[in-house]
DNA sequence: TGGTGTTTACTGCTTG
DNA sequence: CAAGCAGTAAACACCA
């Protein structure tokens, strides 16, 4: 089928932004070389239809069910839903008549085609004729076909052999005469089943070869090919070879490989040994803990390397790059012990039970989390706002400050949603690196008196309810804060602060200033601790 | 001592 | 061009 399966690092059309998409077809079109491209489409449609005369068509590996199942494995999606995300069989034809381009559809395409037979015709020829410009036409590609059988018990990249090229490979023999005129009958017909098998990759490989010269690091990197910043083994090439499919069992193919999970052209090549499978650490230690519930990280090394032949277990580099994955990525648990041998158990994190911060967010989560933050979409950015303008005090303390604020707001019109809020501040603490957890605690009504001395405080922090920051920002009591801090001994209490804000019941201070003790910039007041009785006689 | 777990730093790539 | 992500390397600590 068709698909841009350059293996230089294509992004998948549909994830493009649209002025990038367009940027990008823009370069293509200027590195394509329009006439190859014309002659290219005339010799498939000739190749494909002389091959429908003479044989089965051959077997198509991927189907839309089949790439819906293998995004499946590791998209939240639905696999009906991410086939509907990764239509198939969806051509666009952009035409281009000099300066103009139009996107068309490719019954468009037919119909625009006739009208250049026609005009090639000499019995059509005419002055009106003359004026017809050459069309050319660039093929957006935006169909991957590529099965990558993970859920196999081995993994290898399983591609498919468009007509043309089985064509190009079994025989050389050019369509009889007959065949000629039943080809151009189809062209008459309307029949562009043809065109779904043209392949556009040698044309933008030669475009990309054109326009890109490599670098030294690419010379002197071995050929390997990163995309989205991984690297995907070596240069895409047109080998023939076999491999396995789901079934376990093996057919011929060829080495076009186009990308289905997250458009990933990885590659088969002429070297030997096995090629690096598409997938992060990430996705490969999440494909085995879903299959195996818990693992040890020696588990999970063996896990992978019976499914991916590249991981040889003897290779310690990427055993590192597992462990690292496992302690940085907080989609990974770390469970108990393990019973037998040293380590830990690991396993998915649930997102409920999660202890640990997320401190990354893997694609799938964050857009699922972020589509069900979509209703505090407000109240997230003015979290975000409030901890950015707070860059002096410490980040844990100012994010936790302003959670609580806007926690308490809505506790106040009992409307607090505390999951979407959690959710909310774990995605905000989610940028600090330190161990948080977030609690939701109630706010304390305080006295009238209290409330007159804190209301001009609140209402100048936007708070609009009777409450003490003190009272909810920390769960301990105020007492054995201040003995934990050492500001209490004997009865007494050093603070530059008033106890009364702090909550804490006292008798008169003792003044020390800095005359009689300290140094200039000190000014602490010596507090008595006292009863509750004793403050309300006083 | 080797396996495991954490952390940091760096590189290369993509993306906005 | 900066930020973010993924991969890699390395150092270090802990433990059986």
């Amino acid at each position: 089928m068709i698909g841009p399966s350059s293996g230089t690092g294509s992004v998948p059309e549909r994830e493009l932004p649209d002025n990038q998409s367009r940027a990008s077809k823009k370069r293509i079109f200027e590195d394509l070389d329009i006439e190859s491209i014309c002659e290219e489409v005339q010799n498939v449609r000739k190749r494909y239809q002389y091959q429908e005369e003479i044989e089965a068509p051959m077997e198509v590996v991927s189907s839309h069910q089949g790439m819906g199942d293998t995004v499946a494995l590791f998209s939240p999606l639905s696999a009906q839903e991410a086939v509907e995300e990764c239509p198939v069989a969806r051509l666009e034809v952009l035409l281009v008549d000099g300066t103009n381009c139009t996107w068309t559809t490719v019954s468009e395409l037919e119909h625009q085609q006739n009208i250049v037979d026609m005009a090639a015709s000499p019995s059509t020829s005419s002055s009106s004729s003359s004026e017809h410009k050459q069309e050319q036409v660039i093929h957006e590609v935006q169909v991957e076909e590529t099965s990558y059988p993970i859920n196999s018990d081995y993994w290898e990249p399983v591609v498919t052999v468009p007509p043309s090229n089985i064509q190009q490979s079994k025989t050389d023999v050019p369509p009889s005469s007959s065949h000629q005129q039943q080809q151009f009958d189809d062209q008459e017909t309307g029949n562009l089943s043809w065109l779904l098998d043209f392949k556009l990759d040698p044309f933008i490989e030669a475009a990309d070869e054109k326009s890109t010269v490599p670098s030294y690091k690419d010379v002197h990197s071995g050929n390997k090919t990163r995309v989205n910043g991984r690297s995907y083994g070596y240069t895409y090439v047109n080998d023939v070879k076999r491999s396995y499919n789901e079934n376990g069992s093996s057919h011929l193919e060829s080495s076009h490989s186009y990308s289905s999970l997250d458009n990933r052209n990885f590659v088969s090549s002429r070297c030997n040994g096995p090629k690096k499978p598409p997938f992060t650490y990430t996705e490969l230690i999440e494909h085995a803990l879903r299959e195996k519930g818990e693992l040890t990280v020696s588990a999970i090394y063996q896990w992978i390397s019976e499914h991916f032949p590249y991981y040889k277990s003897n290779d310690d580099r990427w055993k590192n790059s597992v462990r690292h994955n496992l302690s940085i990525n907080p989609h990974f648990r770390k469970g108990s012990k393990a019973p037998h041998g040293a380590g830990h158990l690991w396993a998915i994190a649930n997102r409920s039970g999660d202890p640990r911060p997320r401190q990354i967010i893997n694609n799938f989560n964050a857009n699922s989390t972020l589509k069900q933050m979509n209703k505090n979409t407000v109240e997230v950015e003015n979290v975000r706002k409030n901890i950015s303008q707070m860059n002096s005090i410490d980040e844990v303390e100012a994010a936790t400050a302003s959670i609580t604020q806007q926690s308490s707001e809505e506790e106040a019109e009992n409307i607090v949603n505390s999951v979407t809020l959690e959710h909310c501040a774990e995605e905000i603490l989610s940028g600090i690196k330190k161990e948080v957890e977030v609690q939701y605690l109630v706010p304390m009504m305080v006295s009238s008196n209290e409330h007159e001395s804190t209301q001009s405080n609140q209402q100048t922090q936007g708070l609009h309810y009777p409450v003490k920051e003190s009272d909810f920002l920390n769960p301990v009591s105020k007492e054995v804060v201040a003995e934990e801090c050492g500001l209490i001994s004997e009865g007494y209490l050093v603070t530059d602060l008033n106890p009364t804000t702090l909550g804490l019941n006292m008798v008169e201070p003792e003044i020390i200033t800095p005359e009689n003790l300290f140094g200039e910039e000190l000014s602490f007041q010596f507090y008595e601790l006292s009863s509750p009785s004793q403050t309300q006689s006083a």
